[in-house]
DNA sequence: AGCGGCGCTCGTGCATACAAGAGGGACGCC
DNA sequence: GGCGTCCCTCTTGTATGCACGAGCGCCGCT
């Protein structure tokens, strides 16, 4: 989940101390300035923040559920690590929200919400053309927003952000090579014609490609996380 | 997800004062003896668990990510009070991970959970007979879990779980009559049945009808919603 | 020289104190 | 008599201080 909050935007009113913190840690980590395994020091960010330890310990509490950060009970926190094995479940359970999505958003979008798509996945080919990794990377996240918000479901949006999120530390390199950025906007097109289609088998099914898992090689994860397990 | 932590259970040792709150908090939210809506104040708890409003803040900011109350900037907090469609939203999404738990499970449980899940079924049976709906409702919860534990992902578990948690308070009286019990546990049955025979798609299948939501009011459901949003 | 126990120091957990914002009631005005 | 406004109180946000626990190095022992 994006921070608390029922579903997405609720709490805007002027933000308190400690929200304007989390939100700071979150992009830090989120974008790589701070690495995964940093300690974050109390008084240290305090500091950093020009405040007091309190709102900053409460900036890591509300960090940790969303797995940002990992907060040992008197130990203080750190950047999370995620090992292997929880980004690969990470990035399952990822490519099944935005397959639901990507479903129900082919049901469910409205005339405007599809015209809303259509022109962002337009104005991303312009990026790939230039070859600008950053704009495209923003546009991705805009575009994804745009079919979580077309799925009418904000609870499913909220997982889905939430997770994304999460992963966005170890996704960053991902569209460095230039021809990732064309691909990717190619399967953002097929997704498209399935969604606009109605097709939402079609549109779960592209979505799971995009996300780098096809059937087949989700049943082989499976598979290959039974032998750990029954160790 | 289950109060923060990466995976399921590794902040174990001995439970800050927070913590304690906080837990105590949810279950009573969970059982529903704190109702929906029911202001939060801070000193109130404190007095209530005879500490200072310190941890009491803490639990409550802990306790705002899982969507169990609701934290207004400078407002206090409330028992949260999800309306209908977030209700919807959430039972829709629950259908679609314990789906996705219980394909995964179909393809990966080993034996020794395929057992465990079995024995529990058995178990649940006598329940059943006895009209033991307090000792249903807690086996259920534990086959749910089984089932989470056999997909071998820590993640989905974790939403799966926080996901089930946040809707228990609006599933309270869902077993009350008895013909309801006898008829979870066949299709607990069916559950069981597909797992063991390994058909994943299957599985997800019966569990989706489970939970009460056929892919037909599932389309159905996304049509409905499309309406409201379009005004 | 290797190992075990002890004390020190740093950091977190909790309590208390102070300040600002939100909500409600009473008063005054129209 | 109804409504708007101001003030007061209550609650939350933030700061500071104190105490326990964890981690680590040093010292003594074998």
């Amino acid at each position: 989940m994006p921070r608390r909050s029922q579903n997405l935007a609720p709490p805007p009113p002027r933000p308190t101390r400690a929200e304007a913190i989390a939100a700071s840690l979150a992009e830090d980590i989120v974008t790589g300035r701070l690495k995964p395994g940093t300690p974050l020091d109390e008084v240290g960010l305090a500091r950093m923040h020009g405040s007091s330890r309190t709102p900053v310990r409460e900036a890591l509490r509300q960090l940790a559920p969303t797995g940002l950060v990992q907060v040992a009970p008197r130990r203080g926190a750190v950047v999370a690590i995620p090992d292997a094995t929880q980004l690969a479940e990470m990035f399952l359970v990822m490519a099944e929200l935005e397959a639901m999505a990507a479903a129900l958003a082919a049901l469910a979008m409205t005339p405007e919400q599809r015209r809303g798509l259509e022109g962002q996945h337009a104005a991303m080919a312009s990026m790939v053309r230039a070859g600008d990794v950053a704009a495209y990377r923003a546009a991705n996240v805009a575009f994804h927003h745009l079919l979580y918000l077309g799925a009418q479901n904000g609870y499913l949006g909220e997982l889905a952000t939430a997770t994304r999120r999460r992963l966005a530390p170890f996704r960053a390199a991902q569209l460095e090579a230039p021809d990732r950025l064309r691909r990717s906007h190619e399967e953002h097109g097929e997704i498209v014609t399935a969604i606009q289609r109605g097709d939402a088998a079609g549109a779960a099914a592209r979505i799971r490609a995009h996300i780098g898992l096809t059937e087949r090689t989700w049943a082989a994860m499976a598979e290959a996380l039974r032998r750990p397990a029954a160790a």
